[in-house]
This record gives C-alpha cells, structure tokens and sequence, in this order.
DNA sequence: TAGCTGGTTCGACATGTGTCAACATAGACG
DNA sequence: CGTCTATGTTGACACATGTCGAACCAGCTA
C-alpha cells in the first residue's frame, strides 16, 4: 500500500497543514460526513497497543522509528505489523523501507488537525 | 450511576483541571497504564454517533444539552442512550435529572487534557 | 544460489461493539 | 391512583476487532 492512498483526515489544502476535517467540537454540532472522518481517527487512537506504538513513533528523534525500535509493547510482532497498518490507514503514520529496515513516520498535519479539534482556543 | 464514579482520565488535581493523566503523545513513549487510561477517552470519540452526540452537547448553549435536542442523529432511541452512557463512562461527559427531561454536560477538564495530549504547544 | 533476519500477510479464533425491539423506570399531570 | 411522556435497561443478534501461529516476502551476506 503506498502512502499516498490514505489521507483521510484533512481537507483540500492538507499540503500546508492549515485545514482540519472539521471545525472544533465545541464550535457546532458535527455533521453526519464530519463525524464519520473524524471517528476514524479517534478509534485509530483508541487502542492502547496503537497509542504506544504511536506516541514511540512520535516521541523517537526525528519523528521517526524503525520498526525494531518501538516493537516491544507485550504484543506479538504480526500484531504490532496490524496495529502499524491501522495507523497508517487512518492517515497518522506513514511508512517507508530503507535497506533492511521499515521506518514509520508521524504525520504532523493531522495531528494537529485532531488538536484543534478538541482545543478551540488553538485555532485560529 | 452516580457521576462521581467515573473521572479516569485526570490526574489527582483534576480539580484544578490542571493535571492531564499524561504526557503530550511526542513528548516520551507512554507507558502501558497510560495508554490504557488515555485510549479509553479516544475509544469513546472513536464512533461517529457518539462523536455527533458530544458535539452537539458541547456545541449546545451553556455546554449543556437535553437529552431530547440532541437525539436526532439517525439511530434508535436506546442506542443513543447507550452512546451517552459509554461517553459519561469515559468521563467526558456529566447527567442530571431536572424533572421531567435528562441533561448532559461536557466535562471540560477532560476535553482540555485530551488536547494537550495531541497539541504540544498547548501545553504550559 | 542458499541461508539468515526483519517485516508483512493469511487464516482462524475469541472477544468486543453497535444496533434494535421489548420491557422497565421516573416524573408530571390529572 | 392511573396514564402519559421521556429515558434508561435488557436480551439478542450481526458484525468488527485484537490476537496469535504459520506462511510468505524483501533485502542482506556469504
């Protein structure tokens, strides 16, 4: 799966990370469509084995990690591969190998686009 | 069930609403308990009914909603009871008796906590 | 070419989750 | 008291999800 087919959260002008899916929670009652785009992220999110791997991912210098490195969090290696996919299908990671190893990398648009839409003071 | 049962994702201040259960997601890897606390809370944004329901409530004048404004987002009355308990659960939300109808309100502690989970800058 | 290591995909299973119809409860009002 | 309206609870069901072992693929190194 390459990178460039799952960028679900952001809208048009995702490229100069300044517009979220949505408009802050508190601002207005959320659409059907809204709802559906935001939700993905959040469940993204809502696991504890993902939440780890992606706060190791995005804590890790850089803003990136190799697999190796964020790889022990109690659960088997097919199933951090699994987690790893989720993430990168709801548009918070994306992934590239390099020589032996695959490296994982935050997507720092959308992270914030989910910030903003949880702290209203933080938009513009 | 009584409100005060539930409040898992603040710190021992959460009075105060000063003290977020953890770290910002970049800051450090989270550890296994604080996942397990914080993926509770996106776990609960993570369905597009119970998103719309929270914005509506949050969105509502006085962050605070009847049951009865907020019920039109397409499923049965039941389930949309069982989405606003699994969000008083997660501790985002608050309900009161007042007669006749049942009102919710947005915990904003826990709003402000999750943000500065995902938004760095926002952080003190 | 063969073998080794890192990572993903597949197949299967148990558990969790969203949904509704039916029933139960809490107040208001007579 | 009885009835009506507004919510919550229960039970059941279909479906999604997390997990693992086994098999598979990609690149390195000999």
């Amino acid at each position: 799966m390459s990178n460039a087919e799952v960028l679900p959260l952001l809208g048009p002008a995702a490229d100069q990370g300044v517009t979220p899916c949505c408009p802050p929670l508190t601002e207005r009652p959320m659409t059907a469509e809204e709802a559906e785009t935001a939700a993905r992220m959040f469940k993204a999110l809502g696991d504890p084995v993902r939440l780890r791997l992606f706060s190791a991912v995005a804590s890790h210098e850089g803003g990136e990690a190799c697999v190796c490195d964020i790889s022990d969090v109690g659960v088997s290696q097919p199933t951090v591969s699994h987690h790893l996919k989720k993430l990168k299908e709801a548009g918070l990671l994306t992934s590239e190998r390099r020589g032996t190893w695959v490296y994982y990398r935050v997507e720092p648009s959308v992270l914030a686009a989910m910030g903003r839409l949880l702290v209203p003071s933080a938009a513009a």
